[in-house]
DNA sequence: GTCTATAGCGTGATAGAC
DNA sequence: GTCTATCACGCTATAGAC
């Protein structure tokens, strides 16, 4: 322990990820630099490249994580039997989960533009079949009568808008805490769609 | 006409601000050179600096110009007598504005990090000064007794929450016009928070 | 696997000619 | 008001020693 040289592997890859992760969401893909992200981890640049072929690569390997990350956790989800039901398990899932994530939240909606544009319709495909799962749940809530909403697909895009947005102001030592959060989001949903 | 030197002032300030906003919110602030923004206008870069002591203060106009035009133009809109009614005014003049905008929108919530500390807080505070102009017809109808919402400040995060990310899925030539957007938009609006 | 050194290029901003 | 030229520096990525 304490090398300041020599071999790290085990320990290095997690870590470029992490400072990745941090200074991204922090600065933006952009403005951080190879240089920035080896000397957080404490490593020179070039070693950089023994774990990612390039800058690309390493935001990619972030958002890509991530997006499979989120759909695991939803598909690890019970399923209630009613659509109701079934509506008060993905809200109550998806702000737990993106509060649980603020970072890779954060890069997944401020870096999709810096994606070269075949890694950019992997994550845009991703993200489809989340937001699929919930319009699913409306659609099965319309056909038997519980829910009463105007359009599904412009139903899901407000959902999924309002949702994500507590990420923007959501203060862990605020005034709510995340259940009492979603608690008044549920409410609110509730009302949004129901007959 | 067709000069490629010499002066052009009334023409050149305006052309960088239209060249900034369409590159910044293409490729994102720190992603973009002013030598870029020199060439899409047609000068070169050393020339931008007649107009702009730098590229900060640059991002900083534009966004200060959207926020300034967004609460004069809320302010010029008439005011409804009832909480519902100015609601519905709301819900829609915010849709409408922010599609017509669509490049300004998209910086001024993805730019906000690049912002100087001071620069930062001045916008900041003219957004929380237009959310609180909702929060504050959300109040007036809970007094009146006209809606029911749980909590007056979680309802404007959500409604502009909702209401904004309009901007990240509507296009042109789609399924539904402006006005049929707002339409659905209300309604949904309306259910969520009445009583 | 990490280091040092470097190639090749782009950056924001400024100086001074016209 | 725009141009050309330039300063001083930072960038990604690679090569080769250890």
């Amino acid at each position: 322990m304490a090398r300041t040289q020599g071999s790290h592997s085990a320990q290095t890859g997690p870590r470029i990820r992490e400072a990745a992760l941090r200074l991204f969401a922090k600065h933006g893909y952009a403005a951080v630099s190879m240089r920035q992200i080896a000397r957080d981890v404490g490593v020179q640049a070039g070693a950089l490249y023994n774990y990612t072929p390039d800058k690309q690569a390493l935001l990619f390997d972030l958002l890509k994580g991530h997006m499979d990350e989120l759909l695991a956790a939803w598909k690890a989800e019970p399923t209630p039997a009613t659509p109701t039901l079934r509506l008060e398990a993905f809200v109550r899932f998806h702000i737990r989960f993106h509060l649980a994530r603020p970072q890779a939240i954060f890069i997944s909606y401020m870096e999709l533009r810096n994606l070269d544009p075949d890694n950019f319709a992997i994550i845009e495909g991703l993200r489809k079949r989340y937001e699929s799962t919930l319009t699913g749940i409306l659609r099965d809530g319309l056909t038997e009568g519980s829910f009463a909403v105007p359009d599904p697909a412009l139903a899901t895009y407000a959902l999924i808008a309002m949702l994500t947005g507590v990420n923007t102001w959501y203060r862990d030592k605020g005034r709510l805490s995340v259940d009492e959060v979603s608690d008044i989001y549920w409410d609110m949903t509730c009302r949004m769609v129901a007959r």
